[in-house]
RNA sequence: GCGCUCGUAGCUCAGCUGGAUAGAGCACUGGUUUGCGGUACCAGCGGUCACAUGUUCGAAUCAUGUCGGGCGCACCA
């Protein structure tokens, strides 16, 4: 609809027009200050330069109206044209609001270690990274959502050390003595009893087979972190394990050329050539190789893979690798502006206004299994899709148990609620309501009809800002028009019942769209849960 | 110290590719249909957009600086 406009002004006036929402609603649909901007090459007053554009334009199909005000120029769709949109959108619902980008991109996220269920900090990174993908999906792009498994490396061993310690204290009752980093949770303790069914008990106590044992136990955590994954609605199409890129090393050695070099029985990477701050280490004196290896690695494959685009969503804690990785990438021959590091910042929680307590139980971590079990999968996802990701995040649990408008996700589950129940309350068949034409609705009507239509400019705007918080916030100001209109306008028994209801169902079908694009099933009716 | 980032209402946050009177929810105060789900709606209260300078017809938005918070600056992952 915006591209429309845009590009039916932008052939007009010969230049990129700037749309915006106007000041207020009763002025028009879009309006743009395109006359500021022309007033002084043309040396004349934005009030006059507004007046003659408005007046140029001709009674069209397109537009009913177009105004000049205080220098602004607004723009009023004709009820044609929207009647035959939401028309359209009602008829063909799997295709509202969809493109066909088809520009191949590789959507690398959550990543977490395979040494522990998911946290918080995990859910917040796994949830901006599956709202992207599902926009991306709906915009049409080649989309692929990638896990890279770190199962080699320190962390691995630990991983052993740490069930051995568990099962040590628990299955043979020894008193352990902790050493300062290991992994701690409910999560070891089926993983220990199974590691002593398969290997035997002296598994638990041979420090030599603690990586024997990791190397087992990561699938079992895997299944763990999947699961976390599921019960928020997210899956992987792949996953890379860091541990099958090694094979591969010494031609990826031989393929960076001068970007890599020796000293003091070391290998560097000389990263400083490009924007990092010094050269790193790569491979150890001992030949074990450093967690940058890994990375440089799996980034060759990323891009021999051939995808147009890469997009890797971090914590925020890892920003200052971001410059090591790129210059990786450029040794290896590919352009490193591919390479797009979105980042997740830190979450902090609360609870009835106090810091949320970590349990013990948990390992001393915020679990995001947790979070879900309390305040659900849905409200976990709109939280984290409606704050914008890079930048630290404190929320209260309490606001997302509570039953009522104050709880964002249950007051647009309501509205498209309402819709369906209205519908269903309504004599008329769906083919009378079908055959409705949505025109001479009013100004309210309208302007909420409009609303509804605006749903494909938000995806297509959320997904390429990288901003998601641009559709929940979308949805509840829908929501809210829904609200209003419901109130202030009687729909069954008057004479407007079918074309209202129509429009009800324009906007029910925004609804249900902007809610699955957030991983979210819209509800038909609510119920009433009791403390 | 260097780098990245943030600073908007009492609280949690939108708005930031410059545009009309800076928004929402919470909290607080008051109100609402002889009717479709009151799980809703409306109104009031509340702001030097951290501060300063600059660019511009126009700055919360861009630039520079200052102050304050967070994060990073490993041969850990």
């Amino acid at each position: 609809m915006k591209q429309r406009v845009s590009a039916l002004l932008r052939e007009k006036f010969g230049r990129e027009v700037v749309l915006e929402k106007p000041r207020d609603r009763s002025f028009g649909h879009f309006a743009t200050p395109i006359a500021f901007s022309m007033a002084k090459e043309l040396r004349e007053s934005p009030m006059k330069i507004a007046e003659e554009l408005a007046s140029s334009f001709n009674e069209s199909d397109f537009f009913s109206s177009v105004d000049s005000v205080k220098g602004y120029l607004n723009f009023r769709l004709s009820e044609n044209f929207l009647n035959e949109y939401a028309a359209w959108a009602l008829k063909n619902p799997d295709q509202f609001a969809k493109q066909e980008k088809n520009e191949k991109i590789l959507l690398e996220f959550v990543s977490a270690n395979p040494t522990g269920p998911l946290h918080i900090g995990h859910a917040r990174g796994a949830v901006y990274g599956d709202t992207l993908y599902r926009l991306a999906k709906h915009l049409g792009y080649d989309i692929t959502a990638e896990y890279y498994v770190n199962d080699a490396g320190n962390q691995i061993d630990l991983l052993g050390l740490s069930i051995q310690l568990y099962g040590r204290e628990s299955i043979l009752k020894e008193s352990v003595e902790y050493p300062q980093s290991y992994y701690r949770g409910d999560y070891l303790a089926p993983l220990a009893q199974d590691a002593v069914v398969k290997f035997g008990i002296e598994i638990l106590s041979d420090e030599s087979r603690q990586k024997e044992l990791a190397l087992w136990a990561k699938d079992g955590v895997m299944e763990i972190i999947k699961k976390d994954l599921a019960a928020t609605n997210i899956f992987f199409d792949t996953f890379v394990y860091e541990s099958s890129l090694y094979k591969d090393w010494d031609r990826v050695m031989v393929k960076m050329g001068d970007g890599i070099y020796k000293k003091e029985d070391k290998v560097f990477i000389a990263s400083s050539q490009k924007s990092d701050d010094s050269d790193r280490v790569v491979v150890r004196e001992d030949g074990r190789p450093t967690y940058l290896a890994g990375d440089i690695v799996y980034h060759n494959q990323k891009f021999e893979r051939g995808y147009e685009h890469y997009i890797n969503i971090w914590g925020a804690d890892h920003h200052g690798y971001i410059a090591r990785v790129k210059a990786a990438v450029e040794f290896l021959g590919y352009e490193s502006a591919k390479l797009e590091v979105l980042l997740s910042q830190m979450v902090s929680l609360l609870k009835d206004g106090e810091p949320y307590k970590m349990s013990k139980r948990a390992g001393n971590v915020i679990l995001m299994s947790d979070i879900v079990e309390e305040i659900g999968a849905d409200a976990l996802r709109f939280i984290f899709a409606s704050k914008k990701s890079d930048t630290a995040l404190e929320f209260d649990l309490s606001e997302f148990k509570k039953q009522d408008s104050s709880n964002p996700i249950f007051y647009i589950q309501y509205a498209h609620a309402r819709i369906k129940t209205i519908i269903s309350k309504s004599d008329l068949s769906e083919d009378e309501i079908m055959s409705a034409t949505l025109k001479n609705l009013g100004e309210n009507a309208d302007m909420l009809m409009f609303d509804a239509l605006l749903l494909p400019e938000i995806i297509e705007d959320a997904f390429s800002s990288r901003q998601v918080q641009k559709l929940p916030e979308y949805l509840k100001s829908l929501a809210a028009s829904l609200h209003k209109f419901y109130y202030d306008c009687r729909i069954i028994g008057t004479e407007d019942e079918a074309k209202l209801l129509k429009l009800l169902m324009v906007v029910g079908l925004s609804l249900r769209t902007g809610l699955s694009l957030m991983g979210i099933t819209a509800k038909d009716y609510m119920t009433k849960e009791e403390d």
